[in-house]
DNA sequence: CTGTGTGCAAAACGTTTGCATGCCT
DNA sequence: AGGCATGCAAACGTTTTGCACACAG
């Protein structure tokens, strides 16, 4: 799990700064497995820190974003989603209210990359986006 | 597969007009298996009718997903991508130059839908998304 | 002190919309 | 003739960038 004090340590392994509005986004993250967004987290900042812009919010989320400390979520076309949790695992967002949730049942041993696919690609892994609606929705 | 002619008379069905325009647009889907974006389709309609505007590609490539004839593909943040085959497929993208392969591998009897997820969600359906990168990248 | 981070404003990007005109049926 | 389609320009929401100033190390 991405603690605070870890995304702190890699951050200064790589010779960068910690500031009040960066440990703030490592708060809402750490533990987070709501999937938020720039804006979501850039609101939860904002309440403490009033003059965060976006800026900081999304240039810090491609920091982490690069050094691997989270990922980097499509799944909703409309924007992105970030996840602390980088570990190989799956999801389901409701086509409804975009609500997303983590699955994290492996299926690793049942998907064969087919023989095609091998031919022409690199494969590093796979990832299962179930889609449907949620029940608040449906 | 999705011809000239399907397209042609599910839009006419519909009470919807066939222009040129839009016949580019159908010949530019039919048996493609590239996943083109808008822009990809804006400049092969351009080609033939140099005052075709992005508004009209759009909106017909909007009208055809409404109605089923085309499918949305979001494994591209950049971009939306368009795919004439809406039979379930699978998907692997190059992370380098976003070229989408097609898998038709049926995976549907290896993979159950957790029961914590059918205890909130209604699950429609699932798509794999391999990533990796391609040959010509790698 | 040095250089990385911040925040404002503006730009960029893909996409959507309002509206007057065009043209398919 | 009627109504859907077109195309221009402008708006949109998200994300990125240029630049001067601030501050962590």
């Amino acid at each position: 799990m991405k603690t605070v004090e870890s995304l702190t340590n890699t951050l200064k392994a790589n010779g960068m700064k910690i500031t009040p509005q960066r440990l703030m986004i490592f708060r809402c993250l750490e533990g987070n497995t709501s999937h938020p967004s720039a804006e979501e987290i850039y609101k939860k900042v904002k309440e403490v820190y009033p003059t965060v812009s976006f800026t900081t919010i999304y240039k810090t989320l491609e920091t982490l974003r690069d050094l691997g400390e989270i990922a980097e979520l499509t799944l909703d076309e409309e924007r992105k989603h970030y996840d602390p949790n980088t570990e190989t695992h799956h999801h389901i967002i409701c086509s409804v209210c975009k609500k997303i949730l983590d699955i994290f049942d492996d299926f690793s041993s049942l998907i064969k990359v087919p023989n095609a696919v091998k031919k022409d690609y690199t494969v590093d892994g796979f990832q299962i986006s179930f889609y449907g609606t949620c029940k608040e929705c449906g």
